[in-house]
RNA sequence: GCGGGUGUAGCUCAGGUGGUUAGAGCGCCAGAUUGUGGCUCUGGAGGUCGUGGGUUCAAACCCCAUCAUUCGCCCCA
């Protein structure tokens, strides 16, 4: 005998943890399509080249988190399928792909699983749910639709009721013509500021040290750095101090002065929809991993449980689909990482606990030889949009009470001898354990109301 | 891929420095209760002590290996 075991890192759900899972899920899909957004289903295999678009993964250390797939187990071949990453580069395939029949701006959402090859722990998993929304343009796409993202994200945090979070946002122009101005050169822009991304966890000093013998930088250039990147706080304020420091320094370039433009337009616009600093703010020590992204970025985190990390993050993309097309197609993201969230929220018993049920009615079989009785009764109220079950597998009738009260039904039908004589049945609360008795003919109409469906 | 912790019943764990037939709570099953669940009482099932080897008269306990799992690093949702 095998003994049945899953793999660490794909986590699977009980059934009351899966409807618990899937209310989340719901509360995501509505506020994606409410925005308009478009369902996109891509497969989990992709091409090993789409994935591992070359310049793209070596600068981020990605490879060897792929998982390759062979056609057949029983083959030695190259692995040339692998399993997707992530949501966005299957996306941007797609939109390359069949970019002439897609209308733009294109906005999509995708809630579909990603695996990654590392080792799991807390908060990281292999196999996990992603819940992408993406608005890509043709040739342009306006700043609005960086704006309109964290309205949507702070949209279905508060609607999931979960505590407070913060949408922490910069961007990589800014940062990357900093660091540009401190003579880096554009070569290791990418590296740098996978390096400014982690102050907040490894600290300044290390930070420090690490710009000091990487990229030989001068004490005051480091400075400089560590100021910019300290910036933290409601909009206008950073972008205060953000202009006081250019103003200080006398260097400044092209690109830089984009992104601050771009950061001042984007925030304005997102105070003006109605967000507050106490769920979106600036942090200039946001930078994002992912070399992709190239101008506004984003990450969010729950301000009760830092320690599960980010929640959700993204940001522009204004050349990806240049990977799979030489049409311009610049888009901007976000990706919500609900298996972490979610069950770090069901494993501290954050959430509220699910019965393992879908249906509210159940169906008490006092007589076995009335089971045709039964099973028109299940017929008639399953036909009217109640979701009934029949009590089929417990001889004693007490055991089916039980399975009732342990599987959590909210109404018991109780029929037998008595009850199909007269056409009056007994309608049970199993919360209350009150019964009622209903006449044949008004029990769709009744349990309806009971349900208030 | 690298480093630390942990593996005893379905679950959570107890088993001072090795010593006879390995325990508890919860859960599960049955009965008390043959037309009504949660409470209570009684009884019952369930263990290659992760696996393999070694030390010893004797190993759940000590040693080695291995596997699993978990936390951290890398990376990231």
């Amino acid at each position: 005998m095998i003994r049945p075991r899953s793999i660490s890192g794909m986590r699977e759900l009980l059934p009351a943890e899966q409807i618990t899972f899937n209310h989340y899920r719901d509360i995501v899909r509505k506020h994606f399509e409410l925005t308009g957004a478009l369902p996109l289903r891509t497969s989990a295999f992709e091409l090993r080249e789409v994935i591992a678009a070359k310049e793209e993964v070596n600068n981020s250390n990605i490879e060897k988190q792929i998982y390759g797939v062979h056609r057949l187990a029983a083959s030695n071949n190259e692995t040339d399928f692998a399993l997707r990453f992530d949501l966005t580069i299957p996306m941007a395939r797609f939109v390359a792909q069949h970019a002439s029949k897609l209308i733009f701006p294109f906005r999509r959402y995708q809630i579909q699983p990603v695996w990654r090859g590392e080792r799991a722990q807390s908060g990281r998993y292999r196999e996990f749910i992603q819940c992408d929304i993406d608005i890509i343009g043709d040739q342009t796409l306006n700043l609005i639709n960086d704006a309109e993202l964290p309205i949507i994200i702070d949209s279905i945090f508060k609607d999931m009721n979960i505590g407070p979070f913060q949408i922490r946002m910069s961007n990589r122009k800014l940062l990357g013509g900093l660091l540009l101005n401190t003579g880096i050169p554009a070569s290791s822009i990418a590296n740098a500021l996978r390096l400014i991304d982690k102050i907040e966890k490894v600290g300044q000093d290390e930070i420090r040290k690490q710009f000091f013998q990487k990229y030989k930088l001068k004490d005051k250039q480091v400075d400089l750095i560590i100021a910019y990147t300290s910036l933290r706080g409601p909009a206008d304020e950073v972008i205060d101090k953000l202009l006081t420091l250019v103003a200080q320094s006398h260097k400044t370039n092209e690109t830089y002065m984009i992104g601050i433009k771009e950061l001042t337009t984007v925030s304005k616009i997102v105070y003006s929809l109605g967000l507050t600093p106490n769920s979106f703010i600036l942090d200039l020590s946001v930078a994002r991993g992912l070399s992709y992204y190239t101008g506004t970025v984003y990450e969010t985190t729950l301000t009760n449980h830092p320690t599960i990390g980010s929640i959700c993050s993204g940001g522009r993309y204004d050349n990806l689909a240049n990977l799979y097309s030489n049409r311009k197609l610049p888009g901007v993201g976000m990706s919500i990482g609900l298996t972490r969230l979610i069950i770090h929220l069901m494993d501290q018993g954050l959430l509220q606990q699910e019965k393992p049920n879908i249906a509210p009615v159940l169906i008490i079989v006092f007589n076995p030889s009335h089971l045709g009785r039964y099973l028109s009764i299940a017929r008639t109220l399953r036909q009217a949009g109640i979701a009934t079950e029949i009590a089929t597998e417990h001889a004693k009738v007490s055991q089916q009470f039980k399975y009732a009260d342990r599987k959590g039904f909210r109404l018991a039908i109780i029929a037998g001898e008595k009850e199909f004589i007269s056409g009056i049945y007994q309608v049970k609360d199993m919360t209350t354990r009150s019964q009622i008795l209903v006449n044949n003919a008004k029990l769709v109409e009744t349990i309806r109301k009971i349900l208030a469906y």
